[in-house]
DNA sequence: CATGAATGAGTTTTCATTCAT
DNA sequence: TATGAATGAAAACTCATTCAT
């Protein structure tokens, strides 16, 4: 028999990926993941239980990687670090578009199981973590944890899109901004 | 459409709306939405061209009735306006519970046209003004104004929620805090 | 609007039971019933719930119309009744053989709902009035209603088929027959 | 088929009757039928040609393994035999209810070949004979063989399960009913 | 022979939209 | 205009069967 094949529901997520950039989360069709995964739409199922665990499944996956590539303490002074999570946030919406608009797609959705949803939250961690720090050497303001990583977050989804359009050498300079401003609003 | 009854138009409206942020975007039929509001499924063709139709008018409706509470110039020196934005945003947040889920939902989904995206796009311009005056009278930082848009909108789109729940003089201390990051991070 | 028609309601439930006539229980697709009774698909699901649902109340509709006609205490002497009660199921058998077919296949399947069953089981009511009726005259013996009419049930069941394929005249032997056997088995 | 594992096939067959208890004949998915018997799907067709003919071929085992049990005639006076048959039949019933749910499904359904239909026909030929001596002795009446065994039947199937609920003692003397009703029935 | 992943036709069901009343 | 029954295309999902290993 064929092993059940761990590249296939890869292909699988890549498509569901692909195809969510495409058409949109609403207009997704399980025979169109199928299609553009090289697969029967049968094999779908085989791989997963349905329409909502595929994209449940995809969106642990998408949020994982991200936080993974982005929130992590290198262990840098603090500001140089506001200033790599930047460069790193927008380096990854520059270049995984598909993505991003998956996720922007799917935060607000109702496929999104509560233990995803609880998962993934433990992706902002490490942020806190260097923020706790931060607050304990007294550069940061004394302000609940909690609302700064809400505070960081909101501010890279909004501005990340903006700097994703410029030209390599105004991006840099748009990363300095975007990590002043954090540092700003922050800092004791 | 429009002709005869103006408040059936709304109550289909208000029943959308209420639809979304009991069943989510992927999920809503026009029969619900028909049967919450209290007429039959082919009224809703009547004052609406079709389900993306009523979808993009009420996300147009929505966010400026939004934008024309949060988002006003009403003179007061800078300072105090990222608070009265603050309050503003929160208190909105708190009392219009529907309305953020389904801009939430709506605002990724290929349901919104083009031109009303971009309509939508213009309810930033107080806030622009707002902040162009701030730079003129050099109280704020040379930047540029839509990234300084996009910074404020994304900081009250993460945080509001946050403070929602929290009883109401912790709120008051949320929404200063909140005015206080934002303050320091654009002022010159 | 089309106001809801009855008749339409009747279409279906005939071209069920057509349908299982020709291609059994199993195999028997909504599409295929809708095609037959000349509806739409969808309209299948206006007029009922789904298929278990369609196939359920198609089981009351026809259990009960069987029981109507054949289970009636007309105030005849008991024997006689008997007699009737033969005639009237083996008449049923001969001319509905649709219908009968349809019970047969229902019968033990897991789509009959044990609502419907407790319904149907009522059916046989008259039938033990009757046999009642016979043991306090004492001509019956004096033998547990229930175990009666499961007797008097089993035998009908299983001799009517033979009777529906006999010449006319021999079938009136066959029903004296049938009815002389049940009555021996019964009378004191 | 049928070379190497002859265990292996009465496996599957269990398993297939244990699942039609379970789960109805609607309903019985091949790969359940696989799973319960400790076997890969695929192994199901090597013993069997398909989903159809297992259930051909286990109807046809059932059945005759059933009529082996039941009827038998053992020499007994004609009387005795009739309890005997009685007792048997009730005493299957009550041991062996996943056969029985299993047959009573089936009767009806398309999946049983005419070849198997017949072949099942002849297992009620000792109880002709059995008659076919009575007769000849005069002790019943000078009724077609292939009424009576219909007659026979029908009171078994349908009573059957009525003594399997009973407690043993009361069983003893249902047992006795049963026969009673039967021999006053077809006795001369 | 045994496995179980893969297939894809076929099934049930939903739902935006139309239209007779 | 208002209704809601009717439509039928499209969607999610199932499952008997095949086949590579």
């Amino acid at each position: 028999m064929r092993q059940k094949d761990e590249a296939k529901a890869r292909d699988i997520l890549r498509a569901t990926l692909e195809e969510v950039q495409a058409v949109g989360l609403a207009g997704l069709s399980v025979e169109a993941v199928a299609r553009r995964a090289g697969v029967a739409t049968g094999t779908v199922y085989v791989y997963f239980k349905g329409k909502e665990a595929l994209l449940d499944e995809l969106y642990l996956h998408t949020k994982q990687k991200f936080a993974a590539f982005v929130l992590r303490d290198d262990g840098l002074p603090l500001r140089a670090t506001f200033t790599r999570i930047t460069c790193a946030y927008l380096d990854y919406v520059t270049e995984n578009a598909a993505e991003m608009v998956f996720m922007g797609q799917m935060a607000n959705s109702p496929y999104v199981t509560p233990q995803t949803r609880e998962t993934v939250a433990l992706g902002v961690r490490p942020l806190m973590a260097l923020l706790e720090r931060g607050k304990a050497e007294q550069l940061l303001k004394d302000v609940d944890i909690a609302w700064m990583t809400a505070f960081l977050g909101g501010v890279m989804h909004a501005m990340a899109p903006l700097g994703a359009r410029l030209a390599p050498d105004a991006r840099r300079q748009f990363q300095e901004t975007v990590a002043a401003l954090c540092w700003d609003a922050l800092k004791a």
